[in-house]
RNA sequence: CGGGGUGUAGCGUAGCCCGGUAUCGCGCCACAUUUGGGAUGUGGAGGCCGCAGGUUCGAAUCCUGCCACCCCGACCA
């Protein structure tokens, strides 16, 4: 096995934050709750920028750049969105420091801001602000901005890419003329987040609306996409919220309709974060290291020289370099480690940490004989090959990799979706054979309150096009007319 | 914010009860031999023992205070 990372049986959120600093991927910095994202693990979120910002263009959507800071007086605008954040927020008060003349640092207590500045926790406010002055008429409608961004949410308690006081995302911001423009976009956006996490991801999800409780603070309804984790936890990959008219009614935001009506303006916003790589590393990955999906992968193949004189790695190089470049026009990466400094069986443990879908193993045995060792890391496989027509098999494998591992989350997560009646078998699920539970679930915010009390599980979504059907709540026993998605998150 | 834990070389650690200037492994550097699953040998470099006080001839070790981070909960993308 391997050096250095606990097993996910033996301890599961250790051995997640062992990938994560093992692989490369990122390592704690200096300051409580933030990480420095490494090369490795920035090119996989780039990678997710890149198909992302494609598909938000491909849907008319174009990209803004809007303020770190926002002015304190913003976030008392609209009632319910200062409770959902004020607990969490970075405040700037002083804007320079001094020497306090025995050669220490400090604040210089006469550079006070008149009004604090609040890190953005999320942009609505500074938006909708900006938004009252591009917005007269119904013919500045619609708006489908985009930004990317880093925010800054205080957290109690962190977790690498989960969960971490500074993280990078994107947010749309959208204003419409109509609701019923104003949900379809809403609709739309949740629909690119699934089609994104099942595509690229590789990771199957439930597409649902949360309950009142659990909505986004400020938002009339919040769509979200779950996504469960091989402890069988729940994650939430990207919510899509459709706002209503409460942020324009916050900062005075009205058109004039083609009736020559003056009404607020309709709002969504939607986002993802670099949450998503913490959701790619726990549902594919094992106890050998990560489990990436090629479409994601910042390397796709490697290859590895075996060779014992200089000569041999001439031949091998010499033929690497053809072969890469059949790939390259495939575009596929490859990354040829001609490193003479380890050797190659650890660098074969190398990639398989750092979840490289597929390796190739050269050696002079191997060009003699016109092959080559083909190894995958979705199911740990080797296989000896011909060098002919290597590079199309190498294009096949990926894609039947990429397949496998979606194949294999959602195998997971169907042996781990349970339909319940009984509120006891509910509690003993959850602790015994953790995963979403489905249950009837009378609709009111008590109850639901209630179960979180005391299951600690809570409501992850009310699943799209859910089926009605007739029964009682699992906890009270009252009447119901859906399945909700219980499971215990992250 | 409550509970627990940990701060000693780049990383992981021993030493702390019982005070005498720091152990081991990985990694790093040099050379040689190696290379089809995490190489071996020889030599070498690297430490304000978290910070600040105190006790003492002498503190990683004892006392006081502080700080930081991690983990488990409540809160959240």
């Amino acid at each position: 096995m391997s050096k250095g990372i606990i097993s996910k049986e033996e301890d599961y959120s250790q051995w997640y934050n062992d990938l994560v600093i093992k692989a490369d991927m990122a390592e704690y910095s200096p300051v409580r709750g933030c990480m420095i994202i490494k090369p490795y693990g920035y090119s996989i979120w780039e990678k997710m920028q890149a198909v992302l910002d494609k598909m938000f263009k491909d849907t008319g959507h174009v990209n803004a750049y809007f303020p770190l800071f926002i002015p304190k007086s913003f976030f008392s605008k609209e009632a319910s969105h200062v409770e959902g954040f004020a607990k969490e927020c970075a405040v700037i008060t002083h804007y320079r420091l001094k020497n306090d003349g025995e050669g220490n640092i400090v604040v210089d207590e006469d550079a006070k801001l008149e009004e604090e500045l609040i890190v953005r926790p999320t942009s609505e406010t500074i938006i909708w602000n900006t938004y009252k002055g591009w917005i007269q008429s119904y013919r500045d409608l619609p708006i489908l901005v985009n930004q990317w961004a880093n925010v800054v949410r205080w957290e109690m308690r962190t977790r690498l890419f989960l969960r971490t006081s500074e993280f990078l995302w994107q947010e749309g911001h959208t204003a419409h003329a109509t609701a019923e423009e104003a949900i379809a976009e809403t609709e739309q956006m949740l629909d690119v987040y699934a089609e994104f996490a099942e595509n690229w991801l590789a990771l199957p999800v439930v597409r649902g609306r949360k309950t009142p409780n659990e909505r986004f603070a400020g938002a009339l309804d919040t769509y979200c996409i779950e996504a469960l984790m091989q402890d069988g936890k729940a994650l939430q990959a990207g919510t899509s919220h459709f706002l209503g008219q409460n942020f324009a009614k916050a900062f005075d935001v009205k058109f004039t309709s083609k009736e020559n009506k003056l009404d607020y303006v309709w709002a969504t916003s939607w986002g993802v974060s670099t949450r998503l790589i913490g959701a790619l590393i726990m549902s594919h990955s094992d106890d050998a290291g990560l489990v990436l999906p090629p479409k994601l992968a910042p390397i796709q193949v490697v290859v590895v020289p075996i060779y014992k004189h200089d000569e041999e790695l001439e031949n091998i190089t010499a033929y690497v370099k053809e072969f890469s470049k059949e790939l390259k026009a495939k575009n596929i990466s490859v990354k040829f480690d001609n490193r003479d400094t380890h050797r190659p069986g650890a660098k074969f443990a190398e990639y398989e940490l750092k979840g490289v879908p597929l390796r190739v193993a050269i050696g002079s045995r191997d060009m003699q004989n016109g092959t080559v060792e083909l190894a995958r890391r979705d199911t740990k496989t080797k296989e000896t090959v011909s060098q002919e027509g290597l590079a199309g098999k190498i294009e096949q494998l990926l894609e039947d990799i990429q397949q496998n591992i979606y194949q294999k989350a959602l195998n997971f997560r169907a042996a781990n979706t349970r339909e319940v009646n009984d509120y006891e078998e509910f509690k003993r699920l959850l602790d015994e054979e953790p995963g979403f539970l489905s249950a009837h679930w009378d609709g009111t915010a008590e109850t639901e309150q209630r179960i979180k009390e005391e299951t600690k599980a809570t409501i992850r979504c009310i699943p799209l096009n859910n089926k009605q059907e007739v029964g009682k709540c699992i906890l009270t026993g009252k009447p119901s007319t859906q399945r909700v998605l219980f499971a215990r998150a992250y």
